[in-house]
DNA sequence: TAGATTGTTAATCGATTAACAATC
DNA sequence: TAGATTGTTAATCGATTAACAATC
């Protein structure tokens, strides 16, 4: 219980999920207002642009250790570029996607998502009639060799867009081949060993959301609907 | 200053954002439940399939008014109505969608949207080639009728999957229509009335949380990319 | 009865916000 | 210099977790 040392990585491993899902949306702004043609940057400006709390954003841009300068603010290239770095844009993971529907048809022509540190290099179905074609440029490979290839070819991110019924097994192939992070679209709670990361992206629950607050909202307003 | 009552609209408005998206998971495990013959469920029980704490499903459960019984727990079909009741599913939002690319086709085909308390009634796009045509039996029209259509017809959530550039002009279609929601998944900050609830379902985001974790965890077990 | 589980209050934890000295 | 902005510490706020009496 000695010592409490700012060792790198554990630093690294507390970063507040609310500070990782706000910085790429500062990176956006930063690269609009470069693209503006600016140099540099203040929080407040930031601020101003995506309703956030100026301090907010200065702790958080504290975890990048991008240092500002008082009264000038920050510059703006290297602040994106230790964004970048720090959110591990650099180290592209390369991504198998499971569900050649049309979920898995849109992740596919995201064209972007290399930028921001993913690449999807091959799809995954069991569909004959979608095997053997390509979306974006991407194969579509039938599911079975899946585990295979995510063992030869060091794969360790997956995205799941399969229906709900087939999610778990398809979790399954993928832990079998060494996926250590899935990305799942699927509204299932995935059993995976416990070193396996999933984030479940649960349309259903973000829908939830909205319309109860629609729901008190008009309320509030005194409208029915 | 006097009283801290408890309007029942007041304690609605201030239903925390957590348990408004983990009501959506208890469903689906109650549902599960319930077609698997069970009648009553603990939050023991809840938790063990979510890998949720019990007391906070028990303080989450509490805000949808149905109350269980010691040594008992709760009667499933109760408890199932009580949280469609709380996130307002019985009253179906009626939905316009924008953007009838992979991913607004994919939205329009998750049937089970009706069930959540949203139905999507129409697409809108401008491209001459979809338009007229339909998908999963929704009808896609042309932008330009957006906002007198969705005046007429009263509705009131606007589902945002266009590209980035065209987010915020098809936003403020949406707003002079009167729509009162928008559900944006274009990783743009739109700039709305403030009586217009804006839900943002940027990937980039998710993506960037999952990838940082990826990367902590591979640098913890010594590997590299 | 004994013991599991609810309902509820108190304690903890973590994130946001406020305050303010340092500084350009 | 004066004033805006950073960096950092302290205060607040809200959500999670723990504790425990009530009760079936």
């Amino acid at each position: 219980m000695a010592a409490n040392e700012d060792i790198p990585s554990d630093k690294a491993a507390s970063v507040p999920e609310p500070t990782l899902r706000r910085l790429p949306l500062y990176h956006r702004v930063l690269k609009d207002m470069l693209a503006g043609g600016a140099e540099r940057v203040s929080c407040t400006d930031i601020g101003l642009e995506l309703h956030l709390d100026p301090t907010q954003i200065r702790k958080d841009l504290e975890f990048t250790g991008v240092a500002g300068r008082p009264r000038i603010g920050y510059q703006l290239a290297p602040l994106i570029e230790g964004i970048e770095q720090f959110l591990g844009w650099n180290n592209v993971n390369e991504a198998f996607l499971v569900g050649a529907g049309n979920l898995g048809a849109a992740l596919m022509g995201y064209k972007r998502f290399a930028e921001y540190g993913m690449n999807i290099v091959a799809a995954f179905d069991t569909d004959p009639l979608k095997v053997g074609k390509s979306i974006g440029g991407k194969q579509i490979l039938p599911l079975a060799k899946l585990p295979d290839l995510a063992k030869r070819m060091h794969i360790l991110v997956g995205i799941i867009t399969v229906p709900d019924a087939v999610a778990q097994e398809v979790a399954d192939l993928m832990t079998a081949g060494g996926i250590m992070a899935i990305w799942n679209f699927a509204p299932v709670q995935l059993r995976v060993p416990e070193q396996v990361i999933v984030h479940n992206e649960n349309l259903y629950c973000s829908l939830a959301s909205l319309s109860q607050k629609l729901g008190i909202a008009l309320k509030a307003t005194g409208r029915t609907r």
